[in-house]
DNA sequence: TTGAAAGCGCTAACAG
DNA sequence: CTGTTAGCGCTTTCAA
């Protein structure tokens, strides 16, 4: 294998020294002439500057750590699509790391990125271990919360407004004349905030809320599929179901399915992320869309912000989520299964 | 923000040489006693090694480049977590680039990683630049080509068997009573394996080929549903239609719903991938399956092998698909559609 | 404007 | 078994 050109064959070839090649690349004042040499001598031998040698003086890697649950769920893997779109344009480049909600995972990936010494993190859709969370802000590297937040830390965050698409979603399904609407939902605060907003709209239009009516699955589609099933053999079971994300909206839909229920007219079923599932679906999930795109540039730019040290304040950034009604919810009607 | 501890910090407190630091961090011969000092030292400083420092002498980074077309494609998640799980097991990370199958950003990112020094690479699924490949081979760059293959270069690949693939979907149709097979394809080297197994199978059941029954998208959904609009469109549609990926046959269904064709009554579907789309969408998609878990971890053993320099024999592992027949294909029922 | 030289944190001979 | 020392490729004072 071949060396590498250094910045010293450069400096060789263009007749000056390894300083002089060094403020070219880094465009500092240098004289036009042998500018010009610097330039034609490294386009000659092909140079790269090596990112390793100019981080261990101080400078940056230009690469971002992004923690994710998992990459395989197609929300997920969008807003990994769009960090990185954003990331890239910004001259950073994404090493990515699925942590299954596994706090171990989470500090065992920080720990390595550290090793690597990344510039900064986006931590995306669940980040359980607030000890590792905690660690980073003390020593004071660049973190920056998706689709997520902790309310007691000075973080930086974006995300959608989640009480409110909760909110949103139990109306609708209300205002179909749903009383008896289950929740099939995740562990992690934006499940948690998409429950309250689901309990508030209850409490506003006037119905209990049943606490059992709430379960809590794995992230699975298996799970969620169990899950669902059980509520649909309740002898009390629900006339709609809020599936937190579109995944499990699925998993509900295929459980209804075994059961030979029809959706909508038997069981309205409600999803969220309007990800390509919910528009692939039989039928047309109706869910709740999330501004993924702004989300995540957002996020990169809060964080490259902080990275190159432009500001200081923290910021919580929040975004209206938006109900999209298709065919999987329809009015509500008494008797259907009373066969 | 306070200094990292640095291998000359844990050599003071434990009252020996950064040489012995050196030696136990790399696990090599050292004495009981100081061993045990210098890790109490690293212990209390809570010491991390620098990859930087240490790749600048010429070790590994532990990171490899994984260039894919595009993240938002759930078949190409799928793979991506499958290789990062297996990676992330032999102790390397993965940074992650979304190509769009553009030449430039192939080149751009294939550069930017280079001068990160990476120590390998993952192309994945319609690599198109050949110049920065056989640049890559020729610096002995390790590369392994997942889902696709260049037979002309003397690289390593892990795939499916395309044409295989497209061979048992023909023939499956044909049994089924299809004559008039179109397909919708990717401009990309397993479409056109598979295009070639379909017309293989064709011409085996003595059936004419008919190359204006063969569309190229841009694999965009929204492309896809024009192209398989205007197939249907035709004075003389298809009955069937084959496309290359489970995308293109959700795009096809969509198509199809538009114009309140029922499928598979009216038209039979079938796609490649086996994705979570497959199962979710109605009807749930007859498709190809291909065994993505053990693609992604020969590729990454495959990689991890030449670059830990223990094989030098390049291989071209093919794998075999498995057709899965579910609800979108059904017998063609001769004038079904002469009304 | 340009150059000499001292690091950055670690590895790898080579000595002892 | 342990320590000394010369780099790895680049940045950055500080002088010239």
């Amino acid at each position: 294998m071949i060396r590498k050109p250094t910045i010293y064959d450069v400096a060789k070839k263009a007749g000056v020294s390894i300083a002089t090649v060094s403020h070219v690349i880094n465009n500092r004042k240098v004289g036009k002439r042998t500018k010009e040499k610097v330039l034609k001598a490294m386009k000659e031998l092909n140079y790269q500057p090596s990112v390793l040698a100019s981080a261990l003086t101080g400078k940056r890697t230009s690469t971002i750590g992004f923690l994710l649950p998992d990459l395989a769920n197609p929300f997920v893997a969008e807003m990994a699509r769009r960090v990185e779109d954003r990331a890239h344009e910004r001259g950073y480049n994404l090493v990515i790391c699925s942590t299954d909600f596994d706090t171990e995972k989470e500090a065992l990936y920080v720990s390595l990125l550290k090793q690597k010494r990344v510039d900064g993190y986006i931590l995306a859709g669940g980040f359980n271990n607030v000890n590792v969370l905690t660690e980073l802000l003390d020593e004071q590297i660049p973190v920056v919360l998706l689709a997520e937040s902790y309310p007691s830390l000075p973080v930086n965050s974006v995300k959608v407004d989640d009480f409110a698409g909760g909110y949103e979603v139990a109306s609708h399904l209300i205002s179909l004349g749903h009383e008896k609407i289950a929740v099939i939902a995740e562990n992690v605060t934006s499940s948690r905030e998409r429950i309250r907003g689901y309990k508030q709209a209850l409490q506003d239009k006037g119905l209990d809320v049943h606490e059992d009516m709430i379960v809590v699955s794995d992230s699975s589609v298996e799970d969620a599929e169990r899950l669902a099933g059980e509520l649909l053999d309740r002898s009390d079971s629900p006339t709609a179901i809020f599936a937190c994300n579109d995944i499990l909206a699925i998993a509900t839909i295929l459980a209804a399915r075994k059961k030979n229920l029809c959706i909508p007219q038997d069981l309205s079923v409600v999803g969220f992320d309007n990800t390509l599932l919910s528009r692939s679906s039989d039928p047309p999930l109706t869910t709740v869309e999330q501004p993924i795109q702004d989300m995540c540039s957002q996020a990169i730019d809060l964080l490259i912000e902080e990275i190159e040290g432009k500001s200081k304040i923290k910021q919580r950034i929040v975004m209206l989520p938006r109900l999209i009604v298709r065919k999987s919810t329809d009015v509500h009607r008494k008797n259907t299964r009373m066969e």
